[in-house]
DNA sequence: TTACTTCCTCTAGCGACTATAGGAGCAAGC
DNA sequence: GCTTGCTCCTATAGTCGCTAGAGGAAGTAA
C-alpha cells in the first residue's frame, strides 16, 4: 500500500524498456513526470510500472505513439466509450493484414530467388533480374 | 536507341519514386548523379528508370540501402558469383519469414481485441485490457 | 577514503525520407 | 517581349522512435 520508490534502473528491469527509453517517453509526454528524491533522481511507483509496460506491449503491437497517447487517454477515462479504442484496433489490424500479404509476397519471391540461384553452376543468378523484370512490369500498378 | 532525356519528374511519374526521394537516392550514392542540362536540371535515361524501379522493388520489399547497394553492385559486375547475391536473399528470407510470423500473432491478438470489445465502455474494453493485462504478464519474458 | 555503480542533463546521431524556403528555368498564351 | 504557371534547383531543417556519448553528481559497499 506505501508508495513503494522504484529507480529509473528498477523500471527499466521490470518493464523491459531501456532507461534511456523511459527518459524518451517522459521527455514526449508519454509518461508523466515522476517526482524526484533529494538528489534530484526519478522515483517511479507501481502505476508507472504498469503505463511503462503498455506502452512497451502496445509498442511491440505496432501501435505508434500517438496512438498510444490516445489509447492511455482513453483508458483513464474508463467510464467513455471504447468505440475510440475499438477504431484505433481496428485501424491497425488493417494495416497489419496489409503487411502481412505484403510480406508473403516477398518471401515467395525471395524463395524462387534461392530457388533459381542456388540451381545454377553457370550462375544465372536471377535475384537482380527478379528484382528489376518485377519492378518494370509493376511500374503502374501502385 | 537515342539517349532519350528524361527529368526528374518524369522519372518519378515512371518509377513511383517520389522527386526529393530520387535526389536522395542520389545524394547518398543510390544513383549515379545524371548529367545535367544547361539549364542545370538533371537529365536521366532509361538505364536510370530500371535502377530507380530496381531500388523501389526492393525497398517496398523490405531491402534495406546497404543491401541494395550490395545487389546493385553485384548486378553491375555480372561475371562475379552470386554467392554474394544468394546470401544477402537468403538472410533476408529469414528475416521476412520471422516477420510474418510476428506479424500473425499480432493479427491474432488485434483480432481477438476488436472481436471481444464489446462496443460498451472503457472499462470493459478488450483493447485496453488485453494490452494492460498482457503487458503486465510478460514482464520477464523479454 | 576509495572505488564502483547508478543516475543526471544535454547534445548529437541513426535511417530513410519529407517539407520548406527562396530562387531559377522553361513553355504557352497574349 | 511579357506574364503566368509549372517544374526544377539547392540548402536546410524536421520527422519518428529511439540510441549513444560526454561530462558530471549522487549513492553504496569495502
Amino acid at each position: 500500500m506505501s508508495a513503494r520508490v522504484i529507480s529509473i534502473g528498477e523500471a527499466a528491469r521490470q518493464t523491459g524498456v531501456k532507461v534511456p527509453t523511459i527518459r524518451f517517453y517522459e521527455q514526449i509526454g508519454l509518461l508523466p513526470s515522476p517526482p524526484r528524491s533529494d538528489g534530484n533522481r526519478r522515483q517511479f511507483d507501481e502505476k508507472d510500472l504498469s503505463r511503462l509496460s503498455f506502452i512497451r506491449h502496445a509498442r511491440e503491437l505496432g501501435f505508434e505513439v500517438g496512438d498510444i497517447r490516445e489509447l492511455l487517454a482513453l483508458s483513464e477515462a474508463p467510464q467513455s466509450s471504447c468505440h475510440e479504442a475499438d477504431s484505433i484496433a481496428w485501424r491497425h489490424l488493417r494495416e497489419v493484414e496489409a503487411r502481412i500479404a505484403k510480406l508473403q509476397a516477398l518471401r515467395g519471391e525471395l524463395q524462387r530467388m534461392v530457388d533459381e540461384c542456388g540451381h545454377g553452376k553457370v550462375c544465372e543468378c536471377q535475384v537482380i533480374q527478379v528484382l528489376t523484370d518485377h519492378a518494370r512490369c509493376r511500374n503502374e500498378t501502385h
